[in-house]
Parts: C-alpha cells; structure tokens; sequence
RNA sequence: CUCCCCAUAGUUCAACGGACAGAACGGCUCCCUUCUAAGGAGCAGAUGGGGGUUCGAUUCCCUCUGGGGAGACCA
C-alpha cells in the first residue's frame, strides 16, 4: 500500500520511534502526516529530509501537519499494490460466528444487523488474507429451556413461540410422544431448516452450522467441561447447585453452571461450546451476539482467562433495533406481536437496499428502525447510486472498441495525469487501506462510504472525461476497467450485486 | 440500586485523538445537441449540559441530563 509506502520514507527520515499517523483527507494533500507534532520537531526540517520518488511535494499546514501529494511514480505505485491488497492476514484462521438465532421462529429484522455484519465482516477479512470460517450456534439442547417451551407449546400446554408461523407448522400433526424435549427438538429442527434456506437466500453462507445437541449434549461436552473445571478447582456447591468462581476473574459475581435441579445452565453450554472452539487452534474468535447478552460478555471474557484460552476471542456486542412508526417508539417484541420478519422487509425493499440499510451503520447504534422510511428508502438507497456508477463503467467499456487491459501502466499517463483522473487514481489506491483499517476496528460501514465515495468520484471523472474517441482512450479504458474491478470487489465484500445495466 | 450501550443538521447515519465535523433524504438555486440525468454544480442547516487530560477532544476520563439494554439456579 501506498500509505505504508509513505510511512516507511518518513520513519527513515525521522530514524526515531514514534507512533504518527498517515492518513487521507481530500482538503489536505494526498497523504498528511501528524509526525512532526508529534515529535515536536520542525515540520519544516522533517520534510527537508524526505526524500521520495513516489512524492511530488511536501506542504506544512496547519500546526505542522506534513501534507504529501503523490508523484507520477507514486500514482501509479499505488495502483500496482492493488493487486495483491493488504496480506496482514497470511492465512491465519479466524472465526466469526453470527446469527445463532434460536430455533424457535424465523429470524426478524433484529436478527438482520448480526447477519449482515457478519457476513461482511468475514468478507473483508477474507480478503485481507485471513482464513475464515463462518459459524452459527443452534441452540437446539432437548435439555435447554426454549427447546422445552417449544415442545410445550407444541404439545398444547403453553403458547411461547406460537406465531401464525408455527400454527402453520403444527396443522395436522399428530404426536405419539408426550414429551416435551422431543417434540420440541424435531419441531426446532424443522425451523432450522427453514431458517437456514432462508439464509441462504440473503446469500449468507456458512461453513459450520454448530448442533448444540449434536456436537455437545450428546457428547456428553458439557460433563466434560464440568470436570475440567472442577479439575482447575473453579467449582463450588452452593444451595444444591454448583457454581463457577468467574468473580475472580473480572465478572461480577459467580454463575451458576449447574441448577439444582440438575440441569445445566446456558452459561456451561456456552463454555463447553467455547471450548470446543478454542481447540480448533484459531488465531482469533470473533463472536457477534445481540444486546440482550451483553450481560454474558464479562462472565465469558472470566472463562477465557481461566483456562488461559490462547485464540484471542472478540465479543462484538449488536445493539437492538426499535421500530419506530411515526413519533412512537416501539421496542421490538415477541411477545406484542410487534415484530418484523426479515423476510418481509427483503420481500418489500429488495436485498440490495435492506443489504445496505444495515451495513451503513455501525453495529454500536442503536436503530431506529423506521419502516417507512425503509421502505422509502428503497427508492432512494444509495446503494443504486453505487451501482448506477458501476453501470455507467460497463456502458463505456463495451462501447469502446479497445480491449480494457488490467494494468494502468505509468506510461499511459502520457507525462500528464488530469486532475479527474488523478482523483479517481486516489480512489481506488485508498482500497486496500480501507480493508485493513476495517481488519483492525471491525467497523464495516467503511465499505460503505468507501464504495459511495467511489462511484461519487467516478462520477464527476464522468462528467470531465470524454473516454470514447479521446486520444488517450486505451489508458483511459484501463482506468475505467480498473475501476470497475475494484467497485465489483467492493460490492461483492457487502454482498450486493453489481447490475451490468441499469 | 449495579453493570453495559447510545446521544452529531429537520430526519437516518459517518468521522484511526488531528486541521474548516462528512454524506444521504428533505428544503432552496442552477445544468439534459455530451460514453445511462437513477447524474452533475451550488446554498441553508448539527457535536445534550458542566468539568478534566492533551499542542489538539465528536472521539479518552469524571459528572449531570435524557434514551435503550442487562441484572433468574431463562436463553
């Protein structure tokens, strides 16, 4: 990358250990740097000493801000990087899981944020090289609680869960069993399959969809854990049941793993399963889980330290959607009826637009989820302001008779590089740094200001630039190709398709 | 009562501790003999209050106010 490129001619010219910054923004130069702040040196002597075939000129603005602009060489350096984007990754294995909603129904617009994130999340670290493996934890224990609530309501005992959806699914179904763990357990499974094609269709795809009753309670994974557990002496008993010493370890109090009823509590599930995960040898485990759990991040972060887990484990926390109609403000509820399937609201904005509604915020805000204007904005998204630019690319490169080769070589610039496309070159060069920068922070709407700023400044080279019969027309057909390649890519990290035509 | 998250234009959202806080929608002006006007150019409009740390704070710390979550041997 062109910005690593620059940081390494400034730490040698400075030849001291210090942590500044090299970033983008448009009103100061190509590049501007923060080192001679930082280092309370003379901007003026720090810049003397730069000396870079890939910089063109060197500004100090501002309270000693370094601003760069890029040479030719630079320009075009840039554009060669990317090709091979970052590669902080080097194949390490990460994973993300996502979703893991409960068996129980169909997924609603709650559950969209953690899916979309998620899905987009892996992308990008895909293409920073990592190796990811996407995963969803079904909740389908025949000893966990919503199991049973389900078989009751199954078995007519209760009402949880009793959407028009399950109606639906119990009509004219007969029981020869009077069990609650059962019934509850081959309906859930039936969900699941619903709600896995569903996914699949919001092209979502996952390498391991996680049976909690397969792959832990019918391993016996969860006396396992209680034994490794007691073996580290973390156990106690107290008032029948036994509990995990988590306090000592940053929570704030101790948990319950065992009722003393004897079943097993959420929490050892969740450790067994975060054990099982851990054995996998990931450099990192990313997990994505609803605001309702926020509760559980301390206890888990406790067990880590524990058993002295060596995957690093991130816990991204998804805030809740409310719904909002009007000046009111609903909380999305179950049990009040006022929830949004998801499926609704792909069926009536399209998954482009809802793909973008999602990916534009930030996984920390708190939604207000406005349907009306969801549904607005199905008109407005600018998700089809980015891929009416992408159109407009593939017009020109059909039209023109010339063949798009891949590279914008530096003698196609012909000595002089026009304003437009330099801006565009800038662009495109800032690719591979927003990757990385979402590597580090996980804040994914980046991609989506970086594909709206692209097809912003492919717009305006639109608008300057006469391709077709310029003399420049084979360079200028490469740019645009190149440009169009790395929208594409954009795109395809947000899972958002790349119409040809619009 | 304790813990966690949030508070930015009229609205929905952005902003690695950096410079003059960006977009979109809505409002107001302009631009179609030009490779797709689903486009472009411009105007008006915002950091909840008070402290602190810093050369520099929307960002970090404290506090107040206002929202939302979590606080079961439910998940």
């Amino acid at each position: 990358m062109i910005r690593d490129i620059l940081r390494s001619e400034i730490e040698r010219a400075v030849n001291k250990k210090v942590d500044f910054n090299v970033s983008t923004n448009e009103k100061f130069g190509d590049y501007s740097s923060n080192v001679a702040i930082l280092l309370k040196e003379d901007p003026k002597k720090i810049a003397d000493k730069i000396k870079s075939p890939y910089i063109s000129k060197i500004e100090i603005a501002g309270p000693g801000f370094l601003n760069f602009y890029l040479s030719e060489k630079g320009l075009m350096e840039g554009l060669k990087k990317l090709a091979d984007c970052p590669k902080q990754g080097l194949g390490q294995k990460i994973q993300v899981e996502f979703i893991s909603a409960n068996p129980t129904g169909e997924l609603h617009i709650g559950h969209g944020r953690s899916a979309f994130y998620g899905d987009a999340l892996a992308n990008v670290l895909e293409k920073a090289g990592y190796k990811v493996e996407r995963e969803y934890f079904i909740n389908d224990s025949k000893e966990s609680a919503q199991i049973k609530e389900l078989g009751k309501t199954i078995l007519g005992k209760g009402t949880s869960y009793l959407t028009s959806y399950l109606k639906k699914k119990l009509e004219k179904r007969k029981w020869k069993v009077d069990d609650e763990s059962e019934v509850g357990y081959a309906i859930a499974e039936e969900i699941q399959e619903d709600n896995e094609k569903f996914i699949k269709s919001l092209g979502i795809k996952f390498d391991r969809w996680f049976s909690e009753e397969l792959q832990l309670r019918e391993k016996k994974e969860f006396k396992k854990t209680i034994e490794l557990l007691e073996k580290k002496k973390m156990v106690y008993k107290k008032d029948g049941a036994v509990w995990l010493k988590t306090s000592k370890y940053g929570d704030d109090e101790d948990r319950v793993i065992v009722r003393s009823s004897g079943e097993i509590a959420y929490f050892l599930s969740d450790i067994a399963y975060h054990i099982n995960k851990v054995k996998r040898g990931y450099k990192k485990i990313i997990d994505i889980w609803g605001a309702d759990h926020q509760g559980h991040v301390k206890r888990m972060m406790a067990v880590k330290k524990m058993l002295g887990w060596k995957s690093d484990l991130d816990i991204l926390i998804s805030q809740l959607a409310t719904l909002k109609k009007g000046d009111e403000r609903k909380k999305l509820s179950k049990r009040k009826g006022n929830i949004v399937l998801l499926k609704d609201l792909v069926k009536e904005v399209g998954l482009d637009a809802v793909r973008w509604f999602y990916l534009e915020k930030s996984l920390s805000t708190h939604m207000d989820f406005d349907l009306d204007l969801a549904k607005e904005r199905s008109q407005k998204n600018p998700v089809y302001y980015v891929q009416y630019a992408g159109a407009r690319m593939n017009s020109i490169l059909n039209k023109s008779k010339l063949p798009a080769r891949r590279c914008f070589a530096s003698s196609d610039a012909g000595g002089q590089i026009s304003k437009p496309v330099r801006n565009l070159i800038l662009k495109l060069i800032q690719f591979p740094e927003t990757i990385e920068d979402i590597t580090k922070d996980y804040q994914v709407q980046r991609l989506t200001v970086y594909a709206y700023e692209l097809a912003s400044e492919f717009s305006q080279f639109y608008r300057d630039i006469k391709v077709i019969g310029s003399k420049n027309e084979k360079e200028l057909i490469a740019l645009v190709a190149l440009t169009r390649k790395i929208l594409q890519d954009t795109l395809k990290l947000l899972g958002i398709s790349a119409p040809e035509k619009m």
